[in-house]
DNA sequence: AGGTAAAGTGGGAAAAAGTGGGGATAACTC
DNA sequence: GAGTTATCCCCACTTTTTCCCACTTTACCT
């Protein structure tokens, strides 16, 4: 389970350290690629290949599923840890994200999510301050 | 069964020292997450599983569902018990709950809340003058 | 009330995580 | 084919986290 906040930094090689927390479950072999809301999603081999088999059949005849499979399929590429458990960020895809030094690396329970860490910043502020709907739905789950 | 109210110290390395009646809960696996109210939330493993399942499986391509998932789930942490019973809070925790040295650790039947203590203080005072008018609300759901 | 045990707090040392840079190898260009 | 650029691998340093030990305070029991 991939959970939590973690902030990095993104070195002049576009070397991103990946939090030891979740190594064990991305060194098998991982995929990042454009997400959504500005950031990149990195997914763990097994997840990233039942998704993509799930994208690849949307239906064709629809061009906001042929516009998302294009952004989820084309944009993505293999993403290995080098030997001090970082992965490399292609150029494309930091400018995607517009990255800068500063990066967020966040668990979402299957995935990995990387944000710039102003981007992100801004994207907590608007979000807690409408925390309160956050509470109905909350009591929507039934929790 | 978790409950009561405890008066601990968040020490210089972020540690926080569980009650000792709430260690048997919680020792085999606890999450911190953040809660209502500029709270934390600290849940048993079981529970903190159906709710991190339940979230994980909102429809991603909803910004709301997104936005939600990201606040609960990026803004967990797996929080396991040292030798001496105390937890590690993150940093960002830290900050979205405002936590200081004096912190109030309190049991809720099924989960546990951290306040800083000062918060806790105004927050009680708060709702015991209010008491009357959330005894009505209660009384409409049928308590 | 005194003694004993448990709970809570603090600090130092060891280990791990994160970061940066150099040099070798491979790819690409002219 | 030489030069340039990019990629990868390895090593070294710094910071953070974790583990372990010790002290103080509170609770409990007789």
């Amino acid at each position: 389970m991939l959970l939590g906040e973690f902030r990095h930094t993104l070195d002049d090689k576009n070397r991103l350290a990946i939090p030891s927390k979740f190594k064990s479950v991305l060194k098998t072999g991982a995929f990042i690629t454009k997400g959504l809301d500005e950031c990149l999603f990195l997914y763990p081999m097994k997840t990233w290949q039942a998704l993509a088999t799930k994208i690849s059949q949307l239906p064709i005849s629809q061009s906001r599923s042929r516009a998302f499979a294009r952004m989820m399929l084309a944009g993505a590429m293999e993403a290995t840890l080098d030997g001090q458990g970082r992965i490399n960020v292609p150029e494309y895809l930091k400018q995607y994200a517009h990255l800068n030094k500063q990066v967020i690396v966040a668990g979402l329970y299957d995935r990995v999510e990387i944000w710039d860490a102003d981007t992100w910043l801004r994207y907590k502020q608007h979000t807690e301050k409408e925390s309160g709907s956050i509470a109905e739905t909350l009591a929507e789950m039934g929790v």
